[in-house]
DNA sequence: TCTACTGTACCGGCTAGACGGTATACACAA
DNA sequence: TTGTGTATACCGTCTAGCCGGTACAGTAGA
């Protein structure tokens, strides 16, 4: 049944991110997932068998999510970089969130999930690089939106970062 | 006993930060981080008496490891700016282990290592404002040593990343 | 004798996963 | 319309094995 409410495999995913973002990798067992999604063990296991093929089911729904996230870059209003820069920070979206817990599990060793940050990134890098036309400037912006990104999973982002970055960007007509 | 040759605590701690490193926080194991530094479980609860102190150990190092770069970082003969990119990015220099281990501990919860990464930024952010007497530039610069450091712990690098950094640099007169 | 270990044996708790059972819905057939 | 069968979507329990930590007896060197 596709859902009028979300459904009991949406909300295992979202528990299961959840608890990777907030709580990191060791934190997010079986059991933990099952209890944050009010479903049994056993219910938990009946839509992914494993723990594995719930990994698969986050990356598959996080690419998912990426492909329209590219789309919503590339016809911002305040144009593509504004748009990358300020989602790159914290949004609390679905998309963060998945994000996030792919990058936690990626630090696991898991190729998968590298491959699927890597995919993310280069789709936003040529959606960046089109717009400049300028490939230092690009993979620059690149590494800032990362920068913040970074600072916001490790919960240090310095006040007003985002400010400082259009200041200076500014002063290089970009935005 | 200030060690000749590196000490067996030393090599607990460098065993610890590998395993962290390469294969996650969950593979960083009691077991396998003796078996890594060819020391008994019992000879590593000799000097660590309990995983925690194990944590506490590490980022007593890396805290001791963070002042000396940050001297370093003033005194470097292609300034401030330059080293601190030019080492945001891979050295496989023990301190980077250290820090790239840190952050999967602070990534499970650690407030403890969540604060010494905060302070080691802050001391590298103080060094970078000081030298270019501009906090936007400052942070901005910050942000994309972050970017550079991010893609590096998740082997994301893009190639010629720093090039075109210092290249985008030199249109702001940095560098 | 003290320090710095080795090695083994053990325990309690947690973890992934297996498994058997249950409730509900719908389908076809006599 | 009653009975039989099948599929879906779960629940709750159990177990093997791993992990952190304890305990302790022994050893080699300074």
């Amino acid at each position: 049944m596709a859902a009028a409410e979300r459904s009991t495999r949406d909300r295992v995913l979202d528990s299961f991110e959840t608890l990777l973002v907030t709580a990191g990798s060791r934190a997010a067992t079986l059991d933990a997932v099952a209890a944050h999604a009010n479903v049994s063990k056993g219910g938990l296991l009946y839509h992914f068998p494993s723990k594995d093929e719930l990994v698969v089911g986050m990356l598959t729904r996080l690419r998912e999510q990426g492909e329209a996230d590219a789309t919503k870059m590339r016809t911002a209003k305040k144009g593509p970089v504004d748009y990358y820069l300020s989602t790159s920070a914290h949004t609390g979206s679905d998309f963060d969130r998945a994000l996030v817990a792919a990058a936690r599990i990626a630090q696991e060793h898991d190729q998968r999930a590298s491959e699927a940050l890597a995919d993310l990134r280069e789709g936003w890098f040529t959606v960046l690089r089109e717009h400049l036309g300028d490939e230092a400037l690009a993979r620059t912006i690149q590494l800032i939106g990362d920068g913040l990104y970074f600072d916001d999973t490790m919960g240090l982002q310095a006040k007003g970062a985002l400010t400082h970055v259009r200041n200076v960007l500014r002063r290089l007509d970009v935005l």
